[in-house]
DNA sequence: ATACTTGCAAATGATTTGCCAGTGT
DNA sequence: ACACTGGCAAATCATTTGCAAGTAT
């Protein structure tokens, strides 16, 4: 972090801290909330700041699960595709390996290298569309 | 649309005309806009109104193709599903009968029955993937 | 006639920006 | 010292809601 001129700040600890604490995406607000005051609170425009500048240096990525707002999680080995379920709005997690095959034949079909950390793929869960009919 | 009990206005037959008058999906604002110019001007917040009214009756869908506002467009049989370059945000939209094979490996998969007819699959596309190395 | 709709204004939720005082290096 | 940051307020963007006046059936 100190590496790209970055300075290390109480804020931006924090930042971090919740990020790492959190074992799912979660929310600027909940950051800024100090995870429901598990951590000190800090001020949410610093907080969406300084997630962005993590953003820029590959230390954080955000998503979009569903309509709320954007949530945010901490890159390196714990990287996840996630997968929701448009009628009960279940998340399911996966490691990227179990998605490579169909990852692989995206590819081969439609030439793109495709990821599913930052949109989900949506459907319906095998439990709700039981339940549909 | 009559059908389910609802009344026949300019401002609602307006969103439709604008829906079938665009060859891809289109924002609430450009709806209002009347298309740059090519329709009527209406209210946005009408048109918000009228396209959660038809969204439900099930004459439209909204998807999100990227951080912008969400896109709507007439459902019926021009039904696609969508690739966006996260590069170079270049959209491919393509007929649900080519994703079949897609969908069926994560059915296989996961169970689940995917559509990426509201998030698209997000990627990098064969130019883009060249370019970065 | 009556209930559904509109248009305008104001509220809301998510995120960004301006600015000045505070602080890491 | 100096540039980088934080906190607070205000601005912005997308969307929703309240309400009085208008209109389809």
């Amino acid at each position: 972090m100190r590496s790209h001129g970055m300075r290390i700040s109480a804020a931006r600890r924090l930042v971090l801290e919740a990020l790492y604490a959190a074992d799912t995406p979660i929310s600027a607000e909940q950051i800024a909330d100090g995870l429901s005051g598990r951590l000190p609170r800090s001020d949410l425009a610093s907080v969406y700041r300084n997630l962005e500048t993590l953003e820029q240096l590959g230390l954080v990525r955000h998503c979009h699960l569903g309509h709320g707002p954007g949530l945010y999680k901490p890159t390196g080995a714990r990287e996840r595709e996630y997968l929701v379920c448009d009628s009960c709005h279940a998340v399911s997690a996966v490691a990227p390996a179990e998605m490579a095959a169909v990852r692989a034949l995206i590819f081969e079909r439609f030439g793109y290298e495709a990821s599913f950390t930052h949109f989900p793929i949506l459907g319906l869960c095998a439990h709700c569309a039981r339940a549909e009919t």
